[in-house]
DNA sequence: GAAAATAACGGGAACGTTACCAACATCTTC
DNA sequence: GAAGATGTTGGTAACGTTCCCGTTATTTTC
């Protein structure tokens, strides 16, 4: 049927050996090379990748498993994967867990045996017990994504929430905000608890008192920043700045802020964390910290390269830095202009 | 190394042919079927891939190819694809070509000698003569997704372009107004053409006159949207209503209008194509023509496996209908409010 | 209970490649 | 020009399956 490696060396008047040998980048005479080469595209041969992986057991392939493709961000990582797979004639294989519901579990017996080199694991949720030692004794290398925390033999990348947000109430604290709210996120999702962290810890470095009410709890969507801002002036402490834990959150909080006549950022400013054209065209524009989903993803490539590349690579955790997206959400505090 | 049938059939106390019968589901006896089955799960055996479809030629592996990935609605049709393929115990090689300069002439080779059975091209674009009889010759099933021609012998599935802008005018129609402006897209962008199309016959169908100034050009931008929004008030023809053939220029007239105090919808209705966050959560909330990326992808995934299962099946166009989403940008039209 | 029919099994070739290793050709060196 | 070194080649065994087909075990039929 197809032609194959038999057909060239036929063709070309050697063995398959030789042929094989010039495919693999091995040493021939420059002569039986051409009449190969002239072989090979008059043919049109294509060598089958199926039985190259078989006698090689490698596939060329890394497996990318995500929580639900359908968020934004989900591009912006696959695009760094991808760019950085290919680069090393490496194929990606993209899984969304959403529609398919298989566990972690399923994906590894499913890539066993062959159909891939490496996983990473892009979910940003918490893992088990079981969950961690199904990976680590699935013997293959896996790098997890986003994921927060730090299992001994599995590597990981994620942003640096914590610094992050601290680095937020720095700048905030530069502008001369001394009491800043804080809409926090779901417990559930270590991001947001990373999150409250990077907020305790930059109040405390800004020798800045840690006020009670002004810590709001939120499901990470318009309405929960709406509902959230609500809560937030209903109590009795006033703040002059806000900074919200997600960026959906923070376009509810701002709108439901103008809503009630205050103005940002002459009353209020206001910072978000994630980017997406929601807050760029926000009016105003909101101030965020964007996560640099792209290079997350390429360094998650190459750590799983390195781990395929020698099983003994020691795994490693890689943190990268969120960066500040300024807008005109923010403004230097004006003495009169507390609200609350 | 990695366990194999035949470690199976050692343990089990039969041979390899008849494992490989049960694991393909041919007939063996209970007893035996239950031994095999025994030793699989103690060894936890995964048939290796790689040598079955070396042996069947088929790969259960579909191929799709992105323009750029990092669209919004990309997740979607993702989603879509992935959902049907793994009910048919398919899996999916996502590739992006915005990331590895490759053409598709390059991925119709990348793929051929049994990486998939089958490709998916996910390109917005207009193909030239070449890269149509490239596809027709490779051999390999193919469907396009949102691509615009009717190519022969390839199958396709788009949203209807046309019909969903000429449903607007309908209905914008339908609400009084009679003098509809246009911000058409660029012209190298075969949907473009195709809703300007959509335009122009929903006018004729609601036997209103085509006022020449009020289609105007703009890429597909928020700016763009802006600057054509200014262009359109400096020509003379007045208008009570506005259809966007995109979702960003949407978004930047109804900024730009907004801008200059007309009111939406009192004085200007308007309708966008495309959905996403930012037209949901505009003020107000911007009407729009949604694509149902999920069902297109899903569409072609049952086209593909139809032409891969029978590849003398014959090739179909698929048209699917953009669905209108309601919200609070348009109004019926009041004597009083022309603007222009 | 022998013949025929059926059920279950096992041997071995094939899929298309790579990789080892022995063989052969050509070139140096003295 | 023989001995060694180097460069190039081809034969063959693997890789882990499936699938065909002949063989053996079991059941049915008269």
């Amino acid at each position: 049927m197809a032609t194959t490696i038999i057909d060239i060396a036929r063709l070309a008047g050697t063995s398959k050996s030789t042929v094989s040998r010039f495919l693999t980048g091995g040493i021939v005479k420059k002569e039986t090379a051409s009449s190969i080469e002239e072989a090979i595209t008059s043919l049109r041969y294509t060598p089958n990748v199926n039985a190259r992986r078989l006698v090689q057991s490698k596939t060329q392939v890394i497996g990318v498993v995500f929580d639900d493709i359908s968020m934004y961000y989900y591009a912006e990582i696959m695009q760094g994967i991808q760019q950085v797979a290919n680069q090393s004639q490496y194929v990606c294989n993209f899984f969304s867990r959403a529609n398919c519901n298989r566990s972690e579990a399923d994906f590894l017996s499913l890539f066993a045996q062959g159909q891939v080199d490496g996983i990473i694991f892009a979910t940003f949720r918490q893992r088990n017990a079981q969950e961690i030692a199904d990976i680590a004794t699935s013997g293959l290398p896996v790098v997890l994504l986003g994921s927060p925390a730090n299992h001994p033999g599995i590597s990981h990348v994620d942003v640096d929430n914590r610094l992050g947000i601290s680095e937020l109430v720095h700048y905030l604290h530069g502008l001369g905000h001394e009491r800043i709210a804080y809409l926090n996120g779901p417990e559930e999702m270590p991001a947001a608890v990373s999150r409250l962290d990077g907020y305790l810890q930059g109040l405390s470095a800004c020798k800045l008192p840690c006020l009670g009410g002004l810590v709001v709890d939120t499901p990470w969507s318009v309405i929960g920043g709406e509902s959230a801002l609500a809560s937030l002036l209903a109590q009795p402490e006033s703040f002059t700045a806000l900074i919200c834990s997600n960026e959906f959150c923070a376009f509810g909080a701002a709108r439901a802020l103008q809503a009630v006549g205050r103005r940002i950022p002459q009353d209020v400013s206001i910072v978000g964390f994630d980017d997406s054209p929601l807050l760029q065209y926000a009016t105003p524009g909101i101030t965020t910290l964007r996560q640099p989903f792209a290079q997350m993803g390429q360094m998650a490539v190459k750590q799983l390269m390195a781990n395929i590349q020698d099983p003994q690579a020691i795994p490693a955790s890689i943190y990268l830095q969120p960066q500040l997206m300024q807008r005109a959400s923010c403004a230097p505090l004006v003495v009169s202009s507390q609200v609350g």
